[in-house]
DNA sequence: CTCATGTGTCGAAGCGCTTCGATGGACGGG
DNA sequence: CCCGTCCATCGAAGCGCTTCGACACATGAG
C-alpha cells in the first residue's frame, strides 16, 4: 500500500522548468503555447506520470467531466439490449473524455436533484422513459442538460433519442405483407408494460396496426414464464385458424414462442412466418434463425451521447428517431 | 435554464448566523456542537436546499465518496444477475453515502490506473474476476482499496468475495442422490468459459465431481443456442441410458434444456431431475418450476460494497464465500 | 526609431470545502 | 476569588486546479 504523494501539476511545472498556469493551457489547449514549451510539458507529464486531480479540476473549471446514466430497472426489461447499451454510453463518453455515474431509480427524483446540485454530473441521460414520467417534470425544474432515451407524453424542449418503433411495428408488417400473408398477429410485452404507458410498446402497436390495414390483424400482450407464452399462442391460433404471420416483440418471449410453436406442431417457416423485434444475438441463437428488426442499442447510446455533449458545449440538441433496420434470415417466407 | 447560483455553505453559515466550519462539523458530525447549533444550521440547509459541492469536498477532504464498478461485459456472461449485482451494488454504496462510477474493461487497466490517480474514486470494485485476471498484478501494483467479485488464482493480500460454487455443485448432486438418483450430469457453462479458466465454472465442476464420487456422474460443457443444447442433451443420453438427474449451470440453457427434454419425451421430474444454479426468477419462470441454488447477487453485492467501505476506512477486510442455499421446486423428486 | 500589435508565459485570485489550532465563556476545585 | 478544564465555536490555511489580467519581448507598419 505505498501511499505515494501524488503527482500535481505544480510538480510538472517545475519538472518542466515553466509556470503552473502554462502546463495547465498546455493540458487544455486553451492558448496558444509554444511548440517547444509544449513538448517540454508533455514530456514532464509522461515523466512524472501525471494524472490531473478530478475534484479540484471540477471545482475551478465547473465541469466534472461526469455524465450520469439512470437506469430504472424495473421488471419486464430487456437485460441484454440495456447492457449493450450502458457499454455503448461508456465507451461514447469516453471518448469525448467524460466518466459514467451509475444511478438507479431506487433513488427515485431527489436523486437526480442530488448529483445535479452537487455538481457531481454535468449531465443526465436517462433510460427507458415512460410516457407519464414523473422524473420528466423535476427534469425540465432542474434545468439541468439532459437526454431521454425514449419518448415522455410531451416531449416539447427535451431532447429524445429512440428507435422509431412505429416504424419497425410498420416493417414488419409490410414483411409479411409482402411475402403474402393476409392474417398475421403481434405478441407484444407484458400486459403491465402496457398499463405502465411505455412509449415503446404503444408506438410499435400502433405502427403495426396502420400497416396491417388492409390485412387481417390482431395484437396481444404477452408474458414470458413458458407456460402462460404457450397459452397465449394456442388461444390465438385457437381463435384465429387462418393465421401464417407473427411479429414478437418481446424478447424474453421469443424462444418461448418458437418452443409453444414446435409444441403445436406448427413448424416456421413453413407453416407460421415468424419476425422478432429484438437484438441480433437473440435472432440468430434462436433456432431457425430470426428475421429481425434489431434495436440498435449501441447506436443509440452513440447518439444520446454526442447530443449531451452537445448540449454542455451550449449547443442546440433535437431530438431524432433512429430508422429500423430488418435482417431477413430463416423464419419467414 | 434557469443557471440559479447555487448554494455554498458559506450560503448556509450566513443564513444561520454561524461560521462555515461550525456548519462544515454540523454536518460530518466530527466535532460536538449543541443541539441548538445544530438544529438551527440544519434548518438553513433545508430552507436554502443546499447540496455541499462534490468537487470541493473531495479536493478538501481527499475523499471522493464514489466507487468504480468495473464490469467487463463479456461474451457468455449472465445479463440478469450481474444487473442484479449492480443493482445492489448502487443502493449500497448509497447506503454508505457513495456513488458509483460504471467501468467496462474496454479501457484496459490504465483506465483503473487513470480513476485511481485522478482520485475520481476512493475503491475499485471488480467483477467477474477470472482466474488468471490480468488486471490482478496491476490492483497490487497501485495499491488502491478494492474488492474482487471471484477469486483469482492467487488471491493473497486481496479481498475477494463470491458465492462458494464448489459447495453449490456439492449440494445439487447431494440433493439429486438423496433423492434416489444413480446416475447424474452437470450441463456446465459454454466451452469458451471453461477455456478462459473462469473460476467459478471450474470450481462448480469440482464441488459436483466431488459430491458425485459414488454415483455415476459425467459433466459436459453447454452452449447457448437451442440447437446445440438439444444436441447436447440428445448425445448425453444416447451415451449414457440410466440418466435420471440433471444439474444444470448454465442460465442462458435452462430454458433449452428443458425444451429439449419435452422434445425427446422426458418429462421433468417423472423421467429426470433437474436442479439448476441459476437466480430464482429464471427457476420460476421456467416450466415446470426448477429446484434450484439460487446465485445469491444481491447479497454479493452488499457484502463487496460492506467489505470495500471497511477497507477505505482503513479497517481489514477478509475475503468471503457466500453459502449456497436450495431451493426445492417442481423439477426434482 | 517609435508605436501599435501580437505571442507566449507568468502570477495570483479564486472555486467551495475540510480541518487544525485558537479563543472565549462556563464551571468547579482549591 | 483565581486558575485549570472542558465545551462550543470561530478564523484561516490550504487542497490542486483553471482562468484572468499583466507583462516581456518580438515584429512590422508608419
Amino acid at each position: 500500500m505505498r501511499k505515494v504523494r501524488t503527482v500535481t501539476i505544480a510538480d510538472v511545472a517545475r519538472h518542466a522548468g515553466v509556470a503552473v498556469s502554462t502546463v495547465s493551457y498546455v493540458l487544455s489547449g486553451k492558448r496558444a503555447i509554444s511548440a517547444t514549451t509544449r513538448q517540454r510539458v508533455l514530456e514532464s507529464v509522461r515523466a512524472l506520470g501525471y494524472h490531473p486531480n478530478a475534484g479540484a479540476r471540477a471545482l475551478a473549471s465547473k465541469r466534472a467531466n461526469v455524465i450520469a446514466l439512470v437506469l430504472p430497472l424495473r421488471a419486464g426489461m430487456n437485460l441484454p439490449v440495456l447492457m449493450q447499451f450502458a457499454t455503448s454510453v461508456v465507451a461514447t463518453a469516453r471518448q469525448f473524455d467524460h466518466d459514467v455515474l451509475l444511478m438507479t431509480a431506487d433513488e427515485g427524483p431527489e436523486g437526480l436533484q442530488r448529483v445535479a446540485a452537487s455538481a457531481l454530473v454535468d449531465g443526465l441521460l436517462l433510460m427507458d422513459v415512460e410516457v407519464r414520467d414523473p422524473r420528466v417534470p423535476l427534469l425540465r425544474e432542474l434545468g439541468e442538460p439532459s437526454v431521454l432515451i425514449g419518448f415522455p407524453a410531451d416531449a416539447e424542449g427535451l431532447t429524445c433519442v429512440d428507435l422509431d418503433f412505429a416504424r419497425a411495428g410498420a416493417l414488419c408488417a409490410e414483411h409479411l405483407a409482402a411475402g403474402g400473408h393476409r392474417e398475421i398477429a403481434l405478441l407484444g410485452a407484458p400486459r403491465v408494460v402496457y398499463e405502465r404507458g411505455t412509449g415503446f410498446a404503444e408506438r410499435t402497436l400502433a405502427g403495426f396496426t396502420a400497416a396491417a390495414k388492409d390485412l387481417k390483424s390482431v395484437a396481444v400482450p404477452c408474458e414470458e414464464t413458458y407456460d402462460e407464452v404457450a397459452e397465449t399462442v394456442k388461444i390465438l391460433f385457437d381463435q384465429h385458424p387462418g393465421l401464417t404471420g407473427l411479429v414478437v416483440h418481446n424478447e424474453a418471449a421469443v424462444g418461448h414462442v418458437l418452443a409453444a410453436l414446435r409444441a403445436l406442431g406448427r413448424s416456421v417457416p413453413e407453416d407460421v412466418s415468424v419476425v422478432a423485434i429484438c437484438p441480433d444475438d437473440v435472432a440468430e441463437r434462436a433456432s431457425p434463425a430470426l428475421t429481425s428488426v434489431l434495436i440498435p442499442a449501441e447506436d443509440v447510446g452513440h447518439q444520446a451521447v454526442r447530443l449531451l455533449m452537445a448540449k454542455l458545449d451550449g449547443l442546440p440538441a433535437d431530438s431524432m428517431l433512429l430508422e429500423p433496420r430488418l435482417t431477413i434470415r430463416e423464419s419467414t417466407r
